[in-house]
DNA sequence: ATTTGGTTTAACCATTTGGTCAAATTTAAA
DNA sequence: TTTAAATTTGACCAAATGGTTAAACCAAAT
């Protein structure tokens, strides 16, 4: 039946979700996915055929859902101090929601960097050439005006990206060096700093 | 013989860190580690018993090499600006040799955090309690002669190492997106990096 | 030259794993 | 109600994989 195909392919697919993100594609089990979905084995193979091709899919999911983020947010109508703190506050949301998919991500793309050339053949809106351009440009407007020092684009979108998704990923080493594994101390941690990042680079660009 | 020996050891172990850190402990194969020490795969057995203890002493090394350097640097004599220039001068370095290591452990952690805590009670000298008193005195101490403005040590600290790995460990998002996967383009970005993190950490902390 | 101990190998083993298939079951159409 | 199609399952398979073992090899000591 169509609803229930819908919700088995559904299931399965938020089980993979799981599994990869949490252990790889190397690491995760067919089997595994399958019990998470409550389902047999045959079955992750009746509707994706083959590991790679459920992975792909998964893959798929989870970079839509960070990378073009950034696209939308440069974009926008808005200051640049405004935009940072836009893109903070978005960024650090959506890693609360989904804190395995940065690591997931990032993991996969070094085993296998060629994934990403095939994902944007496929899938052509990823590729926005010059993401850059307009983004310069306003820099550059800014800086003329005297609000904000000269700052490259991508150095600057390297670190609003990268102080967002450092603490993220390298949880255990943080939580564990610096906050002796306690957990709350972390949490505590995290939830303080949103502010604290976006204070630290507006501080560093803005001219006083 | 003594001297070969030790000779297959090393040879081995450079295999296996090779293979590991590019894979990961689940994508690794024993075969692969055999083929590239150029050695037969009881061998690897002969000198290391299992795969789990090998990758456990793949795993030490590399940790061994990132983590306490950060501690190294903190503890030295110098101003914070100096700090902060001598640490992101260092790491980036240290990084520019061994730019799969800060992946593979990030990966590897995620996988089982557990294996901190058990590094950390083999190996205490890994577990400084406090790290952080001396350079919150110091941060604090700077901030009364009005050198800097106030800040929060591990959210600094944070920062400063999360700078300098990101773009290493998310090369090929930053490739692929920001330069269209030109490597030399990528390249030129991470050597005029170095001093633009310093310059960014610095302006955002310091008294104009 | 023979013995002894560590080193190295080829062959082998048990288990795991991704994947297949024919049969059973369910669902929707005729 | 019958039929046809889609869905689901248990049983099975071939390949891959970590690991073992007995025999061969080799260098040094006697």
């Amino acid at each position: 039946m169509i609803e229930q195909a819908k919700d088995t392919e559904t299931k399965i697919l938020d089980a993979a979700k799981e599994v990869f993100q949490q252990k790889g594609l190397t690491g995760a089990r067919m089997q595994e996915i399958a019990d998470k979905a409550g389902i047999n084995k045959a079955l992750l193979h009746y509707y994706y055929r083959t590991k790679d091709k459920l992975f792909e899919k998964v893959f798929e999911l989870a970079f839509s859902l960070f990378i073009p983020r950034v696209k939308e947010m440069m974009m926008s109508e808005k200051s640049v101090f405004e935009k940072i703190e836009f893109i903070v506050d978005n960024y650090i949301n959506l890693l609360h929601k989904h804190p395995y998919i940065p690591g997931f991500i990032i993991n996969e793309l070094n085993r296998n960097p060629q994934m990403l050339v095939q994902l944007f053949e496929k899938n052509v809106q990823f590729k926005e050439i010059n993401l850059f351009e307009k983004f310069d440009n306003q820099l550059q407007d800014e800086v003329n005006k005297g609000i904000i020092r000269s700052v490259d684009s991508r150095n600057l979108m390297t670190n609003v990206i990268g102080l967002c998704i450092f603490p993220i990923v390298a949880r255990p080493i943080i939580q564990g060096v610096m906050f002796n594994n306690d957990k709350k101390a972390y949490e505590a941690f995290l939830a303080q700093r949103k502010q604290f990042v976006v204070d630290f680079i507006i501080n560093s660009i803005k001219v006083k």
